[in-house]
DNA sequence: TGCTCATATGAACAATTGCTCATATATTAA
DNA sequence: TTAATATATGAGCAATTGTTCATATGAGCA
């Protein structure tokens, strides 16, 4: 109980010591979040599902989603950061596409969440 | 070509119009982002990662990450309202646990992205 | 009833973020 | 080289977000 981050009496120690056994080291925790923050932006999702479907210029994909060239390329830049797309260059035009198994399935796991049936019960009880 | 999105002129009509055709609502992609939004947190990864060893109290949950009450309660109602915990109430005490299947597949396969080996060309070209 | 404990919540503030605007870079063509 | 085009990027600003602090709610107990 040593340092007070909780006014709470009622701790599980024997819970508390065995799932921070259990848990993943906090840097890879982190590492998560910051991948999911990519994720988390309607921009990105956006640009992300459209590569799914093609290889696309900058340009394209500021037409496709009525976006500023700028603020499609600032996102690219965020998506390459993460390795989550990779380029090829063709003369003055640059071509996006994905760069990471993975991205699907999280994606569609994603969809299957958000397509579940909603329960009634929101608040706490 | 129509509005001008984009300074460019090479904009590929027929890729875009397939994209767009082949692409989910908006309105999903909206949700699909909201929701990862919600995994873009360190403390938020924290605590799933929990909930994934033990179904676990406010209180313990606070001890075991070293932070409020307060916090961990104020992001347990962000959990809440994404649909990804389930609360139950025994006395005074409230115990969390996870309320979807989807969560681990979507952080495992998080995981092995962050776990790929890393090539060598990050800037463009 | 009144007290205590576990949790929830509202307000406020600092930090982060996504866009815009202006400009830089790089490639092709004249 | 100069001009034009496709993309990248830095600064600045408005909007969002996570935490803290103070307080409210609600259940068990004296």
């Amino acid at each position: 109980m040593s340092d007070e981050f909780c006014s709470c009496d009622i701790v599980h120690e024997n819970v508390i010591e065995m799932v921070r056994k259990k848990m993943p080291q906090e840097e890879k925790l982190y590492d998560l979040a910051e991948l999911f923050k990519v994720f988390g932006d309607t921009t990105r999702v956006k640009i992300i599902s459209a590569l799914f479907e093609a290889e696309m210029c900058v340009c394209d994909i500021a037409e496709l989603l009525h976006m500023t060239q700028s603020a499609i390329s600032h996102q690219l830049r965020v998506l390459r950061q993460a390795r989550l797309v990779k380029h090829r260059k063709e003369g003055k035009v640059v071509f996006y596409s994905l760069d990471d198994e993975h991205i699907k399935t999280i994606f569609n796991q994603g969809l299957e969440h958000i397509l579940e049936p909603r329960g009634f019960e929101y608040a706490i009880s």
